[in-house]
DNA sequence: AGCATCCTCTGACTGTAGTCAGAGAATGCT
DNA sequence: AGCATTCTCTGACTACAGTCAGAGGATGCT
């Protein structure tokens, strides 16, 4: 049973690797204190809002922790000079230091921990570590509708148009600014703020059909069945506006995502418009 | 690399699956005293001190604890019939019922978690998790010297001779108390206070000759690499008392400790001694 | 029987985490 | 230009976590 694994591993989690965190400890700072410290030197050139966000705390309370990294000479906060209410966070030098010195504390944690382990047994954890961790962040993936202009739909726009060129034998050229869809919804997912799959469903060739359109999942993350999962909230949302069938169109380089359409139920159809790009089309009943 | 994989998991971990602990918030308890009445729960008849050695809390600090959930109506405290020093934790029937809580609150929590996914994702976060649980105890297992009458050794011993009379053919009779050894020293390893694997050395033949005995790793735990990790240890020890060579004897059927020493460097050599059990001899040069 | 040790508890603290309301500057919108 | 909104910060708290010293009963050892 999958919950009882993840139950019994939290608590080995919290009784053994959770210690990790200890190594934030021992600096004569508090835990808080040393996981901003640790954020701030990880992402540079970050907002107070940022912070905020990612590390979920309170304003007043960030802002109280950011006071004490800069009474003690690790930060400087400065206006933004794009947004005047904003504040940028930079380390010090004697702030990097600082964070160097958690960065080594954590890896000589870490270390320590796995020393005991054969090369073998190394090689299984890191396996087992990474599967985990793709699978785990896979299932927190967070899916939202967007408008086209929202920063997560441009970035992922960005990206999947990229990527159609780098694939594409003939390249690809979206052809001037992408013009406004009436009717359509894109829908983004994101990990950690970052857009990591993309796609959305416009209405097309009449009333009861819908059109998939700009399917993507970030390179990182392919195999996590992220692709599987947007089809399906796709589908979804199709249904919830009445429509019985979604259609799609594929270039013949996208092998995968092909094998994804097949695997989820998407049956091969005639061409159904003129996009020179163009190869494979698909449709499903819904 | 591994400890990339370990502090990446880390990360991911305290982020998303961390949050299993919030499953005990929104029951107006704080924290600490939600996961003190799970420990009561989960391991009836424990002692105040077991308790503080489980999770690690200071005497003063536990004692507040266990008063809060004493008025609350959720344990009783009574005095240890054996020891009147003393004091044995149990639930109440309310107890019970809010101990239950905490366990359907984190089976729920678990489960939402794995929810987005499918069939053949969920088998393998299920085989990563159990195999990163397997390693990760494994290499916080603690090896320590005890003397032969130490509980952990006893009960090591007892189940050394349990698993000979099951495997050799003939069975195995110990015949009587085990005399005192001088000289001997014993380790065990262990896990949450259980012994998991355990050995000893004791001087033999000649000065600087040190021979093994009583190797046992439990069933549970091969294939973590625990009886390798024992037999360099042991080694060790003997090394540190001038001991230029190991010499050991074991059964025919037991196939995994002889593969074992064979892989550790060990040669097989003469029969050395009488024991009627030992059907094979190994040396290995330190 | 006497003394060291063990076990649990209370008292008296300190520091950390986190919440909530609201002030004041900067910005966006119409 | 005016007004709502955004962003960060301060003040004023509350609750929680954890430490240390020491009291007092129970036990083990010789």
């Amino acid at each position: 049973m999958l919950t009882e694994a993840l139950r019994r591993f939290n608590r080995t989690y919290t009784q053994r690797i959770g210690v990790l965190d200890e190594s934030f400890l021992g600096t004569g700072r508090p835990l808080a204190v040393s996981r901003l410290l640790f954020e701030v030197g990880s992402t540079p050139g970050t907002s107070v809002r940022g912070l905020r966000e990612r590390l979920d705390l309170d304003s007043g309370h960030l802002s109280r922790l950011l006071r004490r990294l800069e009474t003690e000479g690790l930060t400087t906060t400065t206006p933004d000079p794009v947004d005047r209410r904003r504040r940028v966070v930079e380390l010090t030098p004697a702030g990097r230091t600082a964070y160097d010195d958690l960065e080594r504390r954590s890896e000589e944690r870490a270390a320590a921990l796995v020393a005991p382990l054969t090369a073998r047994q190394r090689e299984r954890l890191d396996e087992a570590l990474r599967t985990a961790d793709l699978l785990v962040r896979a299932a927190t993936v967070r899916l939202s509708e967007v408008a086209p202009d929202h920063p997560s739909a441009q970035e992922a726009t960005r990206r999947y148009f990229a990527e159609l060129d780098a694939r594409f034998p003939e390249g690809f050229d979206p052809g001037g600014p992408v013009a406004p869809e009436p009717g359509a919804t894109y829908v983004v997912a994101s990990s950690d703020g970052e857009p990591v799959a993309y796609g959305g469903i416009r209405p097309a060739l009449d009333d009861h059909t819908a059109e998939i359109k700009r399917m993507w999942v970030h390179s990182a993350w392919r195999g996590a069945g992220l692709g599987a999962r947007m089809l399906r909230h796709l589908e979804t949302l199709a249904a919830a506006q009445g429509r019985r069938r979604v259609v799609l169109d594929t270039n013949g380089a996208l092998h995968e995502a092909i094998a994804m359409y097949e695997r989820s139920g998407y049956r091969r159809i005639e061409r159904y418009n003129d996009n020179p790009y163009a190869e494979a089309f698909f449709e499903k009943r819904l």
